[in-house]
DNA sequence: GAATTTGCCTAAATGTTTTAGGTAAACGCA
DNA sequence: TGCGTTTACCTAAAACATTTAGGCAAATTC
């Protein structure tokens, strides 16, 4: 009998490709076998469970994430800077609709440490060097612009926006243009 | 057989619990079954499927939140009004978070039209009159706010900003304050 | 080419989802 | 009060997903 080769690489990559096709919650270990045409006990010899499986994607999601931020921040600054970033998230969710939710999924402690989450944290701050903030405001405004890119990305996906005047893509111009200026004008602690 | 009295209603208010207990992506049938001590096939006289399920815990979460909200809103203007909101969506969170990842699971389009989403955008509406902006400003803003809440609250939950100091209670008031000095000095259209 | 490792297999247990068709309790009414 | 209808829950069974155990043959190593 011919070998697949399979590998957790493979497997996960084609988990991803699944995703973005059917949705991450239909992301099965049975269907990954139906796809590489062999029988469903054979993936367990490379990955401990489906849930080691669904972690396995989300990481695959966050790294890709990260790795795209990274590009459109180099050699940016400002308002130019925060609108690419921007965008890297808005169009990784709307290429990659299953890879997107898999990134949110809730990891556990161990596979939240090695992710590539802190990168995302980095990138935001090297961001915020462009606008005049301290610590702690600066921490303060990276998880604010962590929640707007996810919130708008999320309820724009979901369909919350839809079927409303005026479209979202005049919307997001606009938000980015409330966050620069609230970022250039970042209130004082009462 | 004494006989147990299920409604969709009752199976709906027991898998909202079961959310909250267990998560809502582990809501199943079965376990309702169980918790009701009747067979499993009983349950299909009252959901449609275990989608139906969803859906209607979905909508139940909904329901309860547009409630909080409106309770919050009553009597309050400018800042008072956007805090207590915003605080609506986060306690609503922390008390029942399987019901508040409910509230994010994606409806079909039938069932969108009949949620209270609508509810929710007409106060954060209401809110908004305490600020002065017009159409398509406040659309945006009320999109913006939207982001805002449910981002943050989702990556609370999530773990997101754990781990690093400052706390998530000062950052959410720094949040809040920004957001409300945003509103009211909201820039003009480039 | 033999020894070892590894990749995929069969088999089987367990659990969830869903449909079809049956029985008895509860209800509406003469 | 008894009768017929509706409704609530049942048994049975098919389809599919998850996971473990143990086996054989292909690939790798020497």
């Amino acid at each position: 009998m011919a070998r697949v080769r399979l590998t957790p690489e493979r497997l996960t990559r084609a988990g991803a490709e699944l995703a973005d096709e059917v949705g991450f919650d239909r992301v099965t270990v049975s269907e990954l076998a139906r796809r590489f045409d062999v029988k469903v006990a054979s993936l367990y010899s490379h990955l401990r469970n489906s849930q080691d499986l669904r972690t396995r994607i989300a990481l695959l999601a966050l790294e890709e994430l990260a790795d795209r931020a990274a590009d459109a921040l180099a050699g940016r600054a400002g308002k130019d800077a925060l609108t690419a970033l921007a965008n890297v998230y808005r169009d990784y969710a709307r290429e990659h609709p299953g890879r997107y939710a898999a990134a949110q999924f809730r990891l556990g402690p161990e596979a939240a440490a090695g992710s590539a989450g802190v990168r995302h944290a980095q990138m935001t701050r090297a961001l915020l060097r462009g606008y005049d903030l301290t610590e702690p405001d600066q921490t303060h405004a990276v998880r604010l612009l962590g929640s707007v890119f996810h919130g708008y990305v999320s309820l724009e996906m979901g369909g919350g926006f839809s079927h409303s005047a005026p479209d979202t893509q005049e919307t997001w111009s606009r938000v980015l243009d409330a966050l620069d200026a609230l970022l250039r004008n970042w209130p004082a602690t009462p």
